[in-house]
DNA sequence: TGCTCGATGGAACTCAGTACCGTATCATTG
DNA sequence: CAATGATACGGTACTGAGTTCCATCGAGCA
């Protein structure tokens, strides 16, 4: 009858403690105590206290930098697709405890920007990968990466959230098509064209004339090159 | 020779302390001290000592709910727009003290972690003005809804930093330029056209083929009405 | 003068987080 | 068996942020 390692005890004894008392009112005095551990031993687990309810954000930056790294160019967007559902398959795991951490970053402010900070961090690594698979050092590009990265994000955290709140079944399947909502919102550039001939590309517009008096201006478009 | 008032002194003092040693190595304390007023002075003014680098935010999400609130249904998306140049506008009016803080929040984390946490709750007011505004309660919507609310605070952020960075000289009309790509990535839906007459939309698609050959199929889509 | 009121300063407190030191356990060496 | 080193732990003391409470000062006012 060994007793169950450190680290987990002072986990259990937080979230416990954090339900009982709310997190403001529990001292990381109290965790220990209940833990059965010393105060230096808790901070030799967890950097801080906060820090006891998030333990794997580094984890998964780095599962994510993994799964980003393993990617050719032509499949980058299934790399994020990937990397977004690995992300999520880890919190589904968790199950009952990422439902209590839902709770307590619902009700804690300090708990909440700490999640939000982390989530940045997420969004970083996308925005700077998709940027390097765009390829393309212009501000139009650049801005384009920075909106893709934030779509794939809330995308996620839309679904992680539907999920958390017990109205998901099927999360993946719906992170699947959230991602494919996503990815049609950036449909490949000119740059990208099939290579060879001049073929058409039609720009998504709505107008209150008719098709017959837009036709010069797209024209205009398509042979007078890129335009202001 | 009256003093400036103690709020800004202590703003002054900060900055240059922050500066000088570093934001780690400056304890309130020593802000106080250098201000000419007590430590509990320094805490009735700014919350924290994170607060003294943005005593904005809460008056900037004033300013936003007060843009969004004072709009039509028809006149939302210009309501957004406005309220993003408010927004950036106030970082160009701040000029230097905008640059100073962004160099602050560069190197430490724990300020970058607080604008990060300010700026989520930019983006929560839009989503909510945004999930109300499309008022419909699908989850197709909602994931919309989110989509759009991240798409915007990107941008606003991405002209922001650029301009922070010296890199832009007429950030608003980015950031204008910036909304409008945004809003392409969004088209309004079916069931949100323009009532009365029959006016064009085009819909975004690639071709291997001129114009002149797609044009029957152009026809035939707008005449025919809603397709799959 | 006596009064309130707002802004201030100071003392004392709680608590998170850090630094340092001593100790117990265990496996590896000779 | 004895010396060694690595690892995990506990305790003490410290710094500094943030809070609470109380005392003070000055301006306006009856």
């Amino acid at each position: 009858m060994s007793k169950p390692p450190a680290r987990m005890r002072l986990a259990d004894a937080a979230f416990a403690l954090f339900d009982e008392r709310g997190y403001e009112q529990t001292t990381v005095d109290d965790i220990a105590e209940r833990a059965g551990v010393g105060r230096t031993t808790f901070f030799r687990h967890y950097g801080s206290k906060e820090a006891v309810i998030f333990p794997d954000h580094d984890r998964m930056l780095d599962l994510i930098r993994d799964r980003l790294a393993t990617s050719s160019h032509s499949t980058a967007l299934v790399a994020v697709s990937d990397a977004v559902r690995l992300v999520l398959l880890h919190y589904v795991d968790e199950g009952d405890l990422a439902r209590r951490r839902y709770a307590l970053t619902s009700k804690v402010a300090a708990l909440r920007d700490r999640e939000i900070a982390s989530v940045a961090r997420y969004q970083r690594l996308f925005r700077e990968f998709i940027s390097d698979w765009m390829g393309d050092p212009t501000e139009s590009a650049s801005l384009r990466a920075e909106l893709m990265a934030a779509a794939v994000v809330a995308a996620h955290n839309h679904v992680l959230r539907r999920w958390l709140r017990g109205e998901s079944a099927d999360p993946v399947a719906e992170v699947d098509e959230a991602m494919r909502e996503v990815l049609a919102l950036f449909p490949p550039r000119q740059s990208q064209q099939v290579s060879g001939e001049g073929g058409t590309t039609v720009v998504a517009f709505r107008s209150g004339q008719d098709l017959d008096a837009l036709l010069p201006s797209l024209r205009r478009l398509i042979e007078g090159g890129p335009e202001q």
